[in-house]
DNA sequence: GTCTATACCAGGATAGAC
DNA sequence: GTCTATCCTGGTATAGAC
């Protein structure tokens, strides 16, 4: 039972890979968990990712593909509210203790080989360039200050996004990572409630 | 050479364990790097800490220790100067991509015991506890606009500065956190510039 | 495509000599 | 306090049967 014609195992040993890596890090990623988890043997995901840099390359790919997707599937009319909702995103993307799976990668950082660190560094980048254009549109419509810098208040909201995952492991009751957002946008009004 | 009569070895190893735990996380410390780091064999080592977890733990209080010795230590006037001055302790403790300690434990959670965990926990209310203090020292001193919650904004300062080390590790040409910081301080300026 | 079996290596840890 | 030597574990990886 449980591995029948197994064309789907591919798939699943990546599911499970990038939540393990989000869990307990690159370095906590190992063949022998991966299968006990997957009710298989570890040399059944050699036969897919014969090392396990390509497994954590192909990860890598999936999951920056698929996290760029749901952002620009973002759609609410409002700047701010595009920020808000982007910032739900971190929340799904990382529920139960886990981080955004490139902010993991850069933790193991040392470990981790150029091609995969491409990824990362690009994945970065994205993010704070669609912020930057939020915070611009937002400036335009009025519904931030124009005393902000848009590309540096888009470098610190990626910063305290990627950061809040990491802080709120070790807080004793852990709240989503959206009320931080809300207390930096609040502080960006122009009007001065 | 190198090893005279051996009672500093004890302080050392701490300190070379520190950076290898801020460069390459926890599960990246090993006896066997520490020991060829600093001249010596793994047994030395052990002979000092028994086991792996005790290093982490003593690492970890002493890093605690030092980094609120220097938070307490900043005396500037101006409470967003003392904010200022505290994003440079995070510059000047993580140098070339190593992480704060805590962040760093934090990011490998999952393998450190329950002592380290209440270490680090404490160290980021610490901080956030600090933090708070001095927004709302800076709304009553109309630095900030007293539209800002301080609990909020001081959580997302400790994010954004633990978060910013981990991007910037991603970054071509990474910066300071420090401009970062002024973002956010900028933005809850009182007068519209 | 998945399995069993196994080689291989690195890291943590201990015993006992000096 | 430091060493040599050794054990054990767990993880990566490969060969070859089914």
């Amino acid at each position: 039972m449980a591995r029948p014609t197994g064309r789907e195992l591919k798939s699943e040993v990546m599911t499970e890979a990038s939540l393990a890596i989000q869990r307990r890090g690159v370095g906590g990623l190992s063949y022998g968990s991966l299968a006990e988890r997957l009710g298989v043997r570890a040399p059944s995901i050699h036969h897919h990712f014969r090392r396990k840099d390509e497994l954590v390359l192909a990860v890598t790919a999936t999951y920056c593909a698929e996290f760029q997707a749901r952002v620009v599937a973002i759609d609410e009319p409002s700047p701010t509210d595009r920020i808000r909702r982007y910032a739900e995103l971190f929340d799904e993307v990382a529920t139960d203790g886990r981080l955004c799976l490139c902010g993991a990668v850069a933790a193991d950082w040392s470990s981790v080989d150029d091609e995969v660190r491409v990824l990362v560094s690009t994945f970065f980048a994205d993010q704070a360039e669609w912020l930057r254009a939020q915070v611009l549109a937002a400036i335009a419509d009025g519904e931030l200050a124009d005393a902000v810098e848009p590309a540096r208040l888009a470098d610190a909201l990626l910063a305290a996004l990627e950061g809040s995952l990491l802080v709120r492991r070790a807080d004793v009751e852990p709240s989503g990572v959206a009320r931080l957002v809300d207390a930096l946008l609040d502080l960006g009004a122009p009007a001065p409630a």
